[in-house]
DNA sequence: AAACTGTAGTTGAAGGCTCATCTATTCCGC
DNA sequence: GCGGAATAGATGAGCCTTCAACTACAGTTT
């Protein structure tokens, strides 16, 4: 029924990879279908009532969480979990908005500072609840205590592994 | 500490938001980023091992285990939880490289059928390994087989929520 | 069978992401 | 303080996704 599987019954043989046995499948799918209907489900319902993507709300936030509301580019990136060409590009667009603006990092003449606008400000002001409603909805709701210490678990046990670098 | 409370603070009283509490953002943000992570990481492994990204190969997947190695286009966005339009753009590349193409459905003037050629079965045979190896080492050999059964109970949980519609 | 409505799929434009490349600045060893 | 290596960030091309049309066929009504 699944993606990996669906090969191994025609290279069955020990011949060194390790497939998924019908249970662990049966995870996979589960875990990855579910992650990308939310992913996509959060960032649609933020995108359509507040015109915010997903990837830049994480972006103001950043920002609005620090003193002066102004961060290095590569700092943020590191952050919203970005490379550093796209949040180049990013905050280049939220520019136009005129939501953050760029300036000379005064430490080091390589950098830049990225600074939250008190337009900037407000548009996240305004979506906060929008997306904490739509987490709520689509996550908390959905799941009991229990379930919510396992997710926590489950989180953090692979960002051990995966990063943050 | 997060995107969704930092805000809270600031509007403290009784209007209407339900905010995150600290042990909500924490679950939170750490599934927020591992399944961000994880994602981009094995989308990268898979494209640089084998040319072939993530999105495509669950189309060659879901192709592969049908009768017949074909399947109607809107089923096929169905279940790569892709768009209609997406997806047609996707088949499309996918026909230019050789491993998929189009034939009218004969049931149906106004389908099309999507099918796997024998060029995307064998690309789809190189990747499986890959890709296999990859869940394998940045999911499966992290975590406990419970916490492995916890990952599926919170995905089915989510899917019941999130669809399949 | 003509007209309407709904469904299947495609298309093109615009925005976003990745990758490779490029510039400017700092750091380091001498 | 000079020259090379490393770091910060920007940029542009190409690919991918989205969105809003648009075409074509099917099913339904009259």
């Amino acid at each position: 029924m699944t993606a990996d599987v669906s090969l191994a019954p025609r290279d069955p043989g020990p011949e060194g990879t390790r497939w998924l046995d019908v249970e662990e499948q049966r995870a996979w799918r589960a875990w990855l279908y579910s992650a990308q209907l939310l992913l996509d489900r959060l960032d649609r319902e933020l995108t359509h009532a507040t015109g915010i993507s997903h990837a830049y709300y994480e972006i103001l936030v950043a920002l609005s969480e620090t003193e002066g509301r102004m961060m290095r580019m590569s700092e943020l990136a590191d952050r919203c979990l970005s490379s550093r060409s796209r949040l180049s590009h990013a905050v280049s667009r939220l520019e136009e908005r005129g939501w953050v603006r760029r300036q000379v990092c005064p430490d080091d003449g390589r950098g830049q500072l990225a600074v939250l606008t008190d337009d900037g400000f407000a548009a996240l002001e305004a979506a906060a609840p929008v997306h904490v409603e739509s987490v709520r909805t689509h996550l908390f709701d959905q799941l009991s205590p229990e379930q919510v210490a396992a997710m926590r678990d489950l989180g953090e046990t692979l960002l051990r592994h995966l990063g943050p670098r």
